[in-house]
DNA sequence: ACTTTATTATTAACCTGGTTTACAATAAAA
DNA sequence: TTTTATTGTAAACCAGGTTAATAATAAAGT
């Protein structure tokens, strides 16, 4: 059967992916970066000054969660926290030199991992990128339905 | 850029797969199970009789995390323990009517999951199968070796 | 103006799913 | 027979979460 040797393609995808999320790396900071630190660093990057409840909503985590990581991350003076000028309940993140280094880094480290899957691509013509396209969409639809 | 759409529905698969698995779920016997429980359960299923060591090799996990594993499969009675009768040291897992009924119910909730793609293959001619099956294998290729 | 309700951030306690390290018992090799 | 390897187990630890409780502040209702 076709879709069960697909559908253990996307399995062992799936798997390699964990298996590189999971261990820390240094991003040419000389410190190394758990998986959740350098998402919820980048997404900083990416949403300066932003409050911890539109972070935990960005990384689809609880503010909990969140709060954790910024603490990690101001620790190691990636980023810093101030004071909201319109209130004082909200507390606003962005990133720092060092955070910024980091997150360049991490740039660059995606690039090099998956920059040569565009040799891949380049042999798929654009019908061709489409079909694979189309069927992961509807392989994360059905997956997406697969609630509680 | 057509690689980073791709790479996006992948990573996309990857989430749901992963959220998918981190939750507890009942297959038909009343109890939650984890999925390292069923994992394991559905491991020790398809050898029945084998060791620990052989189980966590097969799990691709320490011994220490599949004896765990097991510990809390044999408080569910869903596995039983018995001694080789080569030697002392081994101890052999096998499943009991309860823990095949799980096996069981497990098998259906896949066929559930995962039986509705078929109709997504079936739209898919060989060719194009092979298409989407050598893009994922090659990208399972690049993943493997980011290594360290 | 005052009181109730909602929001924000933080922490504590807990959980899964692992790991490494240490240990005891047993088996195999020297 | 002594050393070495193997097997299973448990303890201590860690990442990456969760929910529940709390304190401070802000918004809404009366």
């Amino acid at each position: 059967m076709l879709t069960h040797q697909l559908l253990q393609l996307i399995y062992a995808a799936h798997k390699e992916l964990s298996r590189i999320e999971q261990e820390p790396r240094d991003y040419g900071t000389g410190r190394l970066f758990y998986a959740s630190e350098i998402h919820t660093l980048v997404c900083i990057g990416e949403n300066p000054y932003l409050n911890l409840t539109t972070l935990a909503e960005k990384l689809e985590v609880s503010k909990s969660a969140a709060s954790k990581f910024v603490k990690k991350l101001i620790a190691a003076a990636c980023i810093e926290k101030t004071k909201s000028p319109d209130n004082a309940k909200d507390v606003l993140f962005h990133t720092t030199l060092i955070g910024k280094r980091a997150i360049q880094g991490h740039k660059a480290y995606e690039e090099m991992t998956f920059g040569p899957l565009q040799a891949t691509e380049a042999r798929l013509n654009l019908a061709e990128a489409k079909l694979v396209s189309s069927f992961l969409t509807e392989l994360n639809d059905k997956l997406m339905k697969n609630q509680g």
